[in-house]
DNA sequence: AAGAGGATGAACT
DNA sequence: GTTCATCCTCTTG
């Protein structure tokens, strides 16, 4: 059980680091609470020259000013009034590299992530989806901006030893995206070959 | 000051 | 496959 050091998020190439992250542990211990999920799905997004991404164009707003942070820090924003989109930013600051976290697999207090689901046994419902596993793990928009490499974080990510072997990681494009262009079909989507806790196929 | 729309998920038919 | 829930952020006037 290994925290990312400040340096897994500070390189320069967020494909390559949305790939690392696969096979990691993102966990989060609010109030004495801790609930953890293996990642197994991922997407890059790299501004300025994607326009999926929200800080396209290098754009400055209140809302996307964290992504511009150093690598390292959580990237929280509400979709659809609704659902909330767990991201980790990357690269060096005042570049605006993320990655949003698809899916992960349900691994540490289950029954919490099932409590705060309204779900009564696993399945894969529970953590497949962006918007799913923020819920199940109780993660909120106020936390946009914490550092996940902090000492007394809430929030962080660990390498527990799995590797996930190159063949096993698929690419494809991104979801929910179409109005990006050509960068729609950038095949920055990644997930973990035959894993069934993935949000739906291709 | 006001309105449009969004990196979605669940519950329908 | 389709619909709708639901609210913050950004743009425009």
């Amino acid at each position: 059980m290994q925290k990312l050091p400040p340096t897994f998020y500070t390189r320069t190439d967020v494909v390559q680091i949305a790939k690392d992250l696969l096979g990691k542990y993102l966990v989060t211990n609010f109030e004495g609470q801790l609930t953890c999920g293996k990642i197994v799905e991922t997407e890059a997004y790299r501004a300025p020259d994607d326009k999926a991404s929200h800080a396209w164009n290098n754009r400055r707003t209140r809302r996307t000013e964290v992504m511009f942070s150093e690598g390292g820090v959580a990237y929280v924003y509400l979709c659809y009034g609704i659902h909330h989109l767990f991201n980790v930013v990357t690269g060096a600051k005042d570049t605006a590299h993320a990655v949003l976290i698809r899916a992960v697999e349900p691994a540490d207090n289950v029954e919490l992530m099932l409590q705060r689901r309204n779900m009564v046994k696993p399945a894969w419902q529970l953590t497949a989806g962006p918007g799913a596993l923020t819920k199940a793990l109780g993660i909120r928009t106020e936390h946009s901006g914490l550092s996940l490499t902090a000492v007394d974080s809430p929030i962080w990510m660990e390498d527990r030893g799995v590797k996930i072997p190159g063949a096993e990681i698929l690419a494809g494009p991104r979801v929910g995206v179409a109005y990006a262009g050509e960068c729609a079909y950038w095949e920055w989507r990644f997930r973990v070959k035959d894993s069934p806790w993935t949000s739906r196929p291709f």
